[in-house]
DNA sequence: CCCCTATACGGACCCTAGTCCGCTTGACTG
DNA sequence: CAGTCAAGCGGACTAGGGTCCGTATAGGGG
């Protein structure tokens, strides 16, 4: 009776596991870049790494799992702004206020990282709401909605995210061309309005 | 040189391609049923419907066009009775009345539909903007919130279809096991403020 | 009624996502 | 330092989506 496991904290990683995982996300995010994301197999990014396909996938479930991996870096920084960072975006300032610069911020991020969100969101149905990533937005946009005084904070939060999904700026801004500018003018009249009680 | 092709008018469907059309959307509605649409192959609507792979895909291009052909009678029901039907769905009520319609007759459908919508939908990135279907209902919103004289009607209309996205719906449904009527409720509060100049 | 060709058919084929399981190895113990 | 074993590895395998192209036929013209 070695080790009783410790709830809450699942052991550490083992050394070759951590080396795979960082060789897997750096394949990925190199061939990401040169060949698009959508020109590149599970395969692919076994074969760069150099593991087997076997790895990969016990490591992050599958191709949406890996983007958002990959996207993960980035977004921290985005979260860490959030939670830590100077007002507006961080803590301090009125909750509208903070409200439009999470959406501000939110689409800076997204324009960056378009192709890769729109596969790690759509990569099966459901994704992008599984990713703990859209908790911990929904999470704050929530409370930022309650501090507002809004009517219902916890659907309010899913009403302000729902269109901020990778695949619906796609087609704003690809398909029917919409300026980047009046599209975050729309959204930030959006929530807003969501914003008042 | 005896028929010039006339622009716009693409020549009427073979005997036997509309046969099998009939045949493929009745085995797939059929298969989808019994089995849910997860649970169905191309290949089980191909053999079911008698016909081989390639007719079906040149006929629907792949899952979600098909998902989309099976759907459509449902859909048309919708359209029609938007565009002819009795108001406050239908034309003579005055456009926010008919918009809260529209939100509300949608949803129905959606929630009647919604696993098939979620396939459609989701088949590929970008299908479900890709579709007619989706057009229609845009412009028909983008109308109604021009009549309504709201701020930007164009990208207004968008902003009312996203939320309206299956996907997104199933996981308020289920994954947030969000009672239906609130999820109306709150929609209806959304397009009220679009609505607004 | 026969011929001709655009249209459509169908299933063999390819590719990629995702699974499975026997083998290997890191890391801890005595 | 050797023994132990759970964690981890990897690539063969399966299944399903989507393509291709040689063959068959509907349907109009002569």
């Amino acid at each position: 009776m070695r080790d009783l496991p410790v709830l809450g904290q699942p052991p550490p990683e083992r050394a070759d596991a951590a080396r795979n995982r960082r060789r897997i996300l750096e394949a990925a995010e190199r061939l990401f870049k040169d060949r698009g994301v959508a020109g590149v197999s599970m395969d692919d990014v076994a074969a760069e790494a150099g593991v087997g396909k076997g790895t990969l996938y016990r490591r992050f479930g599958d191709k949406a799992g890996l983007g958002i991996a990959v996207l993960d870096e980035r977004e921290r920084e985005l979260q860490d702004a959030i939670l830590r960072g100077p007002p507006p975006l961080g803590p301090g300032a009125p909750p509208r206020k903070r409200l439009k610069a999470f959406v501000r911020a939110y689409l800076d991020y997204a324009w960056r990282n378009l192709e890769l969100l729109v596969v790690a969101e759509t990569g099966s149905p459901g994704a992008r709401y599984r990713s703990g990533v859209y908790a911990g937005f929904r999470r704050h946009v929530e409370i930022l909605l309650m501090d507002a005084g809004a009517d219902d904070p916890v659907l309010g939060a899913e009403l302000v995210l729902a269109p901020l999904a990778g695949d619906f700026l796609r087609h704003l801004a690809v398909e029917r061309e919409l300026e980047r500018d009046a599209i975050r003018a729309g959204l930030l009249r959006l929530v807003a309005r969501l914003a008042r009680s």
